[in-house]
RNA sequence: GGAGAGGUGCCUGAGCGGUUGAAAGGGGCGGUCUCGAAAACCGUUGACCACGUUCGUGGUCCCAGGGUUCGAAUCCCUGCCUCUCCGCCA
C-alpha cells in the first residue's frame, strides 16, 4: 500500500508508476476523496472537542450534585451531529481504503519501464551451455523412462498439473532441499524457520496478493484460510503488526515450503512436465530491513539465490524485470532463469524482489530507529532460493547421458547416499 | 466435538460510567555513582490522524464491529481470537 500522504504530494509520480504498471486507478479521484475526508475530519475534530470540554463540566457540575438538563438538551443535538459526520468520514475512508488497496507498488527509479516480459532486460549470465553429441530429452522424457517421474499417476491422484516423484526422484526432491537449506543458513547466514502452509487472509493481505490476485489462490472458506502460494506470504508477516528495534535488523529467513497456485488463466501453457503445476516445493528467501537497505540488500538476496545454482553448476542468466511485468506489490524485481537444453530455453527459478515499504504499510511491520527514536517502516524483499521442481528439470536437462542416466551433481551427492547416478534401478 | 476462563500500553498487571492515555511493577532510554561494569538511586518512556511553517493545538485508539448514554476501557449485543479441562487423533 502507497502513503496516501505521498500519493497526495506526489501526484504525477504516482500516475505515472501506476501506469507503467498497467494499472489502471482513478487517482484524481482518490485526491478530491482525499481532501474531502480532510476537510470533515476538522469539522467534526472541532465539535468533539466542544463535546470533550462540556463532558469534563458536566462531571464537576455532577460532584456538586447541580442540575444539568438544560445542557444534556444541547449536548444531545452536540452528540447527533457528532454521530452523522462520523458515519460521513467512515463512509469516505472506506471509499478511499477500497482505491488505495488496488493501487500497485511503484517501480523504482532504476527499474526498466516496459508494457510486458519483452521489455525486460538482460543483466548477467553465467555459466557454459553442454554441447550434446545427441539429442537432448525434455526432462519428462528422461524422468518417466528413469521410473522417477509418473505423470499419469499424479494426475490420476489430483488431476493435471501435479507431480508424483518416485524413488531417485523423491530423492532428489528432499536432496534439493536439505542442500539449499544448509547452504543459506550455514553460509550466507539465514535463520530457519518452518511456518504453516495455510494462513489468514490478513496474511494474504499483508504480503499483497490480496485483493488483486483472490482467483489463483486455493482457499478454505470453512476456515477462512488460504493455502500459501509462496512461503513469502507467512514468513514476512512473522512479525505483522509489531515495532521491531533497529537493532533486530536485517532478519533473514530462510524457509522451505510447498506453494499452490491455481495458475487460473494459465491452461494451455507449458501443460506438459513440471514446469507449471499446481503444487510445487520451493526454498524461500526473506529479508526484514531497514530503510535504505533495500537496494543493497536485494542485490546480495540474488546472489545468495544465484549461488544455488553455481554450486550445483547449472548455466544461468539473470533478467530484469520491467515495470509492467513486475508483480503488483514490487518495485523492483530480479528473475534467475536457469538453461534447460531439452525444452531449448530458460526457466525462471527465482524471483527477487523488493517491495520497500508496501507490504510493510499493509501489514504495519514497523521498527523504531535507535537513534531518533521514530518510528518507520520495515522494508521486505525475498526471493525464491530456489523454486525446486524447476531446478529438477534443469539438472535432468542438463546432466542426462546418452543411455538415459542422469550424472547427480557433486553437491547433491552427500544427500543421496554418495550415489553418481541416477540408472535406470 | 463437550465444558469453562479471558482478551488493557514493549511485557506483567490494576482500573466505582465523568481531569484515565490509562495505577503499579518490569523492560527500554537518559543521568548520578564507578577505572569500567553490576547494584542502588533520580528522571524519562505509546501509536496513529488532522490542522497551523520548528514548537504546538486538537482528535482517535484499552481485540473488532454495532448499541445504550449528555458522556464508555468501564454497561448491552454480535463476531473474532487466545488459554484451560474432557473427548478424539498424527
Amino acid at each position: 500500500m502507497l502513503d496516501i500522504k505521498f500519493i497526495r504530494e506526489n501526484v504525477d509520480l504516482v500516475k505515472r508508476g501506476v501506469a507503467n504498471k498497467n494499472t489502471d486507478i482513478d487517482i484524481d479521484r482518490l485526491i478530491s476523496l482525499d481532501a474531502k475526508r480532510r476537510a470533515l475530519l476538522a469539522e467534526v475534530e472541532t465539535i468533539k472537542s466542544y463535546r470533550n470540554d462540556v463532558s469534563k463540566k458536566i462531571g464537576l457540575l455532577k460532584k456538586e450534585k447541580k442540575p444539568c438538563d438544560d445542557i444534556f438538551e444541547e449536548m444531545k443535538n452536540v452528540g447527533d451531529k457528532i454521530k452523522v459526520l462520523d458515519d460521513e468520514v467512515r463512509n469516505i475512508t472506506m471509499e478511499i481504503d477500497n482505491l488505495l488497496v488496488w493501487i500497485p507498488n511503484i517501480p523504482h527509479e532504476s527499474a526498466p519501464v516496459g508494457k510486458d516480459s519483452t521489455e525486460n532486460t538482460f543483466v548477467r549470465e553465467w555459466g557454459q551451455k553442454r554441447q550434446f553429441d545427441f539429442e537432448p530429452k525434455a526432462h519428462y522424457d528422461i524422468g518417466e523412462a528413469l521410473g522417477i517421474l509418473d505423470f499419469e499417476r499424479a494426475t490420476k491422484l489430483s488431476g493435471s498439473g501435479f507431480i508424483l516423484f518416485k524413488g531417485m526422484g523423491a530423492l532428489l526432491e528432499r536432496a534439493l532441499i536439505n542442500f539449499m537449506i544448509d547452504i543459506h543458513t550455514a553460509r550466507h547466514g539465514y535463520l530457519e524457520v518452518s511456518p504453516p502452509f495455510m494462513v489468514k487472509s490478513a496474511c494474504m493481505f499483508g504480503t499483497g496478493q490480496l485483493p488483486k490476485m483472490e482467483p489463483d489462490m486455493y482457499k478454505l472458506p470453512e476456515d477462512d484460510l488460504f493455502l500459501i502460494p509462496t512461503a513469502e506470504v507467512p514468513v514476512t508477516n512473522i512479525h505483522r503488526g509489531e515495532i521491531l528495534e533497529e537493532s533486530e535488523l536485517p532478519k533473514r529467513f530462510v524457509a522451505y515450503t510447498p506453494c499452490y497456485r491455481r495458475e487460473a488463466g494459465s491452461y494451455g501453457k507449458e501443460t506438459r512436465g513440471m514446469v507449471r503445476v499446481h503444487q510445487f516445493d520451493k526454498v524461500e528467501l526473506v529479508k526484514l530491513v531497514k530503510e535504505g537497505d533495500a537496494y543493497p540488500e536485494l542485490e546480495k538476496l540474488l546472489v545468495d539465490a544465484e549461488t544455488i545454482l553455481q554450486i550445483l553448476k547449472l548455466p544461468y542468466r539473470i533478467i530484469e524485470l520491467c515495470s509492467g511485468d513486475m508483480s503488483f506489490a514490487a518495485a523492483k524485481c530480479y528473475d534467475i532463469e536457469a538453461w534447460a537444453p531439452g525444452q531449448n530455453g530458460y526457466l525462471e527459478v527465482s524471483s527477487c524482489s523488493t517491495f520497500e515499504d508496501f507490504q510493510a504499510r499493509r501489514m504495519g511491520l514497523r521498527y523504531r530507529e535507535a537513534e531518533s527514536r521514530k518510528v518507520k517502516f520495515v522494508h521486505t524483499m525475498n526471493g525464491s532460493g530456489l523454486a525446486l521442481p524447476r531446478v529438477v528439470v534443469a539438472i535432468l536437462e542438463n546432466y542426462q547421458q546418452a543411455d538415459g542416466t542422469v550424472v547427480i551433481p557433486e553437491a547433491l551427492r552427500p544427500y543421496m547416499g554418495n550415489k553418481e547416478r541416477i540408472d535406470l534401478r
